[in-house]
DNA sequence: ACCTCTCAAGCTGTATACAGCTGTGTTAAT
DNA sequence: ATTAACACAGCTGTATACAGCTTGAGAGGT
């Protein structure tokens, strides 16, 4: 009843915070691919004009998630097989570069966030929860992005994140079973890395886990889809 | 005189045909550096209004090549040397993907296309002219993307390229005589390696004189600002 | 029943007006 | 002479009105 506490203004929405709430959205599939998004309806969601909701979504149409077409609309993209191939490859080929690259100094602070992150993914075979476990991969990679020292590749490896999040935690659904203990040995495996400061071992854990990943689209999503 | 060819209006711009443009005048040093691009100005020569123009803006922004802040401006960024650094480091590791990652068939056109630089790139010895040195790296560029199949490595190419070109042209203003004689070898290498089908020499070819460039850029720009 | 044409609804693309921020130069007080 | 406050010029950021494009529904002819 507080009216203070109605009208308070949140902070106010910037492009950035707009592009980086669009992007979540795609990637927990509260935007599925194929769904209309209308620069209206953000406009009056964000409590803005259509202006910095067209920016942020051309900022967002390079990542090849969203595609734009004059007098139509803007829509989530359906990523083809071959796309995915694209990014899980090129992914790949970028996890090892993580430590090759790489000269950030682990600290306590690191450690702390990995342990948490531990505590929160065994929660998870708990209460499976698909949020929590999209989540605790989104820190898992901020944090893995804080390690990285090459402004460039850093840009690289958040890029190719975004465009196979999306495709990834859809699989979730389908075969969560799989995916926790997984997730729990991936995060157990980067503590021992991190504890003994070794970057090289972080890359190829990366490199490792996502080739699992990739193999798990592969079973559920190309297999039903041929057969 | 003819009235018609005075008012005859060019293919309209769009903002992807103006965002080429403003890209590649930054690549060509016409904006150097440091220099303020006003959305006023550009609106005014590109015969639009500002809109269009920020979208471009925009849209070169995250390849961290200019920067725009509220009140003040947008500048061409001066790359630090991390920054360089971080750029050429992260295109000596993608340069091999080329290879490993393409399956493009080479065709008698792309063997015309650089029969056609290496022609060029020999006049430049007779004629040294920075335009053309850029222009010839340029279509170079554009040969290699087209045989790279994997598409987001493609596009990580392409923004790796473009955040190195600037620095790196500047050089052939300087060690113009070194670039070229070292232009010409490397079109000839690709040459025979297209030639062979040889994608896997292409992209090895590609990590060898990239190097080549980073070394030009270490002495001519980084010593040079230590001394 | 079917095909075609037309039109209108609804979206994005663009132009424009205005609000807000920043740096600079000027002015006044000390 | 120095410094601090202030006002203004000029830029980007945002809102809004309008133009242009696309699609689908419906009317009308066959």
């Amino acid at each position: 009843m507080n009216a203070n506490s109605l009208t308070i203004e949140e902070t106010p929405h910037t492009v950035q915070s707009i592009h980086d709430a669009i992007l979540e959205r795609i990637c927990l599939l509260d935007f599925h691919p194929g769904q209309q998004l209308k620069e209206a309806d953000l406009a009056a969601e964000f409590g803005v004009s259509r202006t910095p909701i067209r920016d942020a979504l051309s900022r967002i149409t390079h990542l090849n998630l969203i595609e734009t077409r004059n007098g139509v609309g803007t829509v989530v993209k359906e990523l083809s097989n071959q796309k995915i191939a694209d990014v899980y490859t090129t992914r790949l080929e970028l996890a090892p570069l993580i430590g090759t690259l790489s000269t950030t100094e682990i600290t306590p602070v690191h450690l702390d966030r990995i342990q948490d992150l531990i505590l929160r993914a065994k929660n998870l075979e708990v209460e499976k929860n698909s949020r929590s476990y999209v989540l605790i991969n989104h820190e898992l990679h901020q944090l893995l992005c804080d390690l990285i020292s090459n402004s460039v590749l850093r840009s690289f490896w958040r890029q190719a994140y975004y465009q196979a999040a999306s495709v990834w935690y859809r699989i979730f659904d389908i075969a969560g079973e799989d995916s926790i203990p997984s997730l729990i040995n991936e995060l157990t495996e980067l503590q021992s890395a991190l504890k003994n400061q070794d970057l090289i071992a972080v890359g190829h854990i990366q490199r490792i886990y996502i080739g699992y990943g990739y193999t798990r689209i592969q079973q559920y999503l190309f297999d039903n889809k041929t057969k």
